[in-house]
DNA sequence: GAGTGGTCTAGACCACTCA
DNA sequence: GAGTGGTCTAGACCACTCC
């Protein structure tokens, strides 16, 4: 039976709690029944019942059993690109260039955020990357030298921190944070922009097994929009 | 064992990736060698690896086999709470205030982009989120009404939509989008602002098995952070 | 203690895609 | 055509939690 996929069972759920044929806080049968009933394994419906949960339509719990959310905190999932495939997916011609490179003590702030001691030495860049010869996001990054030795040696005139990073330093647990802000003066003259325009920034942390790797703040001229599906 | 379950696995596989023992790009052993070698089921490798591909670390394509990622288009979460909620995490009181509520034709910017005809009647909705009577997000919203019939007998003067909504139209498919824009006169009011303050603006379009539900615009303060973890 | 979900196994067939 | 991942089954044991 092609009947018996997780994916039509699924759907077959989300169909029951679309139409209030499973009201929010009410319980629904249990695995067991609920394979009988389609006619599948346990294990088909356990799939189709936990991605239902994994994306907050549902909540279970051992002995308690399974419910329709009361209060969907639902989650959505986003993805993290490398500028430059952001740039290319546009179709638009990738450049980039590095303003400034420099190894010493960083301000506490930086070192704050990577909860690191005040002078431990850290790499600073500052970039910016272009489309179609426009600028794109203006890249602010500090690299812990302890995590990520070869950085040192790294000019990163040619190649961003970021592609660089990514290939020797995957990471394995992150932080994100998004804002909107005025531009500076320096950001505007940068962003090709006038000063308190609406920036969007991103600043993202990342570690690697608890080690901090880099803290990064990106920063993008009006009318950039961050989109995602669900 | 207790060895062969799959988040063992799974810490082992990035344990591997972490120190080049798998190298980006590079083709790791198929599934039946990685159950031999752990000593575990197919299955149970499968999970494994469908995870770390899940998150942008694998890429996996039948008969190729699976690979490190080489440009890890890595994904994270963001969870979306409801206003009170997010109010309520921070320790703050929350407000609701209705300001105007309309039903008939929409401008046609909000009927296209939920993909309706242009003269399709829509519930128009303007509210105000406060914390500690502070504004802290202006929603404006349309409601499709035939997704939604009930919407039209309810005042929305005491509770959100967003809160009405989420126990009586769950969605299946939502698209997102965040970006910065400058406050208007009227956004710069409500909000308690100066015209052209940076606002973070996030707009959000729902789905029920692929009818349009609704499509939201919230709009906060300078200073909002939205963070997320991975 | 008993019921429910969480996970694992062993085996099987299928679907896609590369050569 | 053949190799690899994608999925399903049937059965089992475990872990958590409610009563």
């Amino acid at each position: 039976m092609s009947r018996s996929s997780f994916r039509n069972i699924k759907s077959e759920m989300l169909r029951r709690i679309a139409e209030q044929e499973w009201r929010p806080g009410a319980l629904i049968p249990g695995e067991e029944a609920l394979a009988a009933e389609f006619g599948a394994a346990r294990a088909t419906v356990n799939r189709a019942l936990q991605e239902l949960a994994r994306s907050g339509i549902l909540e279970r719990k051992r002995k308690a059993g399974t419910r329709v959310a009361l209060h969907p905190v639902r989650e959505a999932r986003f993805s993290i690109p490398l500028v430059r495939q952001e740039v290319e997916a546009c179709g638009a011609a990738y450049a980039y260039r590095l303003l400034s490179r420099a190894v010493g003590p960083a301000p506490e702030q930086a070192t704050e955020k990577l909860g690191l001691p005040e002078d431990t030495p850290l790499l600073h860049l500052e970039c910016l990357h272009l489309a179609d010869g426009a600028p794109y996001q203006f890249e602010d990054r500090y690299i812990h030298l302890e995590a990520v030795p070869e950085a040192a040696d790294e000019s990163f005139a040619e190649i961003g921190p970021n592609e660089w990073l990514v290939n020797r330093a995957p990471f394995s647990h992150a932080e994100f944070t998004f804002f909107a802000a005025a531009a500076s003066p320096r950001e505007a003259e940068l962003l090709g922009t006038a000063p308190g325009a609406a920036l969007f920034v991103a600043e993202r942390l990342t570690w690697l097994l608890d080690k901090p790797v880099t803290h990064v703040r990106m920063t993008h001229p009006p009318g950039h929009r961050m989109v995602t599906m669900l």
